[in-house]
DNA sequence: TAAATGTCGTGAAATTATTCACTTAATCCA
DNA sequence: TGGATTAAGTGAATAATTTCACGACATTTA
């Protein structure tokens, strides 16, 4: 494979890149300009073609990219077809809206099972998920390797721990708490306190250069 | 001021000390050296020295940083002392969850007023934040620049357009559309589906090396 | 007081990412 | 068919970010 020469910020976009070509796809579109890429998705052209070039030559020139064609490439680079199973743990307000979005329509992931310590929530069903009582978490946990961490602050590192005793090995952490982990599980952090706080710094002190912000 | 010579890489972190700072004070930690820092935050200690160093010389060699005088500072750079207004756009439940969390605890953002086209939810109130109707937007909208936008991505654009027309200009973007906005106004994008696939495929290719991520 | 230790601040190097601008090839159109 | 146009792919330049590694100085300890 070659996983290994594509640059992490390359990485962090295709995912971008898929969803829209799944858009232009079902629109009916049948080739795209990495020019009309970019005004869609605000990533500046060259990167896109930079990106894309990292897979070997994906286009014509002057011609553009075959919708279904680089569909199908990046179904297969991103290994659209095998879904990655997925545990939410912690069915609040945030938690819930997980439960809602329909991630498995257009993407790999799936959520599979759910697990909150209220047990009122215990043995209900939100958009299809079955929700587990915590204390149940290394019982049902198989074959699980990514979780959605949406519990408060101060469970944040304990449950983190069982759920790295059980198996799982990458994270999702929508809590602030910065978690510890060993070295082969990868965490993914979304601060949303930071991301407002930030915007509002930019907003600030960079008031006329205009970029778009992850 | 100096805003313009600090990298975006060191603006983004800023909330994120703010915050620990914030907790070592309550702790009633007097000082903490970017070692320290670096293990609860999961930031390289040099990384911090750097951010810090663009501010000028905050610590003192052989000691480390003085929690309070940083905290001080941090609190002045971010503005804490004055409340960023923010409106909600789309009361569903990742709304909710905004809603319900405490922002303005260790922040200086406050949501002021949430807004939702489902007329059950106008009037009501939820963590003390009043909804009003969407089509009352425009004349709600006074003296407030950001928005954070957590409707259905059919009505993203749309909104986008009526928010900044009412003077907004700023948007932390929840929903999957890639708005499209003029120039003086800023942008932050989470996509939650992104994320997550993202996450998944950093697991399956980048399997061994390890560094924390956004 | 003197030696040992700790830790900042930072030049410089290394790494990573973006952007420019040009060559080349395919398409489009008259 | 042939000239004009379009747009990919990419070498090279630039920019941004991180990291190394060390000098200098404060603190701590004996």
């Amino acid at each position: 494979m070659n996983q290994n020469k594509i640059p992490q910020a390359t990485a962090k976009r295709l995912p971008l890149y898929y969803r829209f070509l799944n858009n232009l796809h079902i629109q009916g579109k049948s080739r795209v300009s990495s020019k009309e890429l970019s005004e869609a998705i605000k990533v500046d052209s060259a990167t896109i073609r930079r990106d894309f070039s990292y897979f070997g030559a994906l286009g014509k020139k002057g011609y553009g990219y075959n919708v279904e064609y680089l569909l199908g490439f990046f179904r297969k680079t991103l290994d659209q077809d095998e879904n990655t199973p997925v545990a939410l743990i912690g069915v609040g307000n945030l938690g819930t809206a997980f439960l809602n979005y329909n991630f498995t329509k257009n993407n790999n992931t799936k959520i599979e099972m759910a697990f909150d310590a209220d047990k009122r929530k215990v043995g209900k069903t939100i958009g299809d998920v079955q929700i587990y009582h915590i204390e149940d978490l290394e019982d049902n946990l198989e074959n699980i390797s990514v979780a959605i961490l949406t519990v408060p602050v101060s469970e944040a590192q304990n449950i983190t721990d069982r759920l790295i005793n059980a198996g799982i090995s990458g994270v999702l952490n929508f809590t602030p708490a910065r978690i510890t982990v060993p070295e082969h599980v990868r965490v993914h952090h979304i601060d949303l306190a930071v991301e407002l706080q930030s915007l509002a710094y930019f907003m600030k002190h960079y008031p006329l250069e205009h970029e778009e912000e992850q």
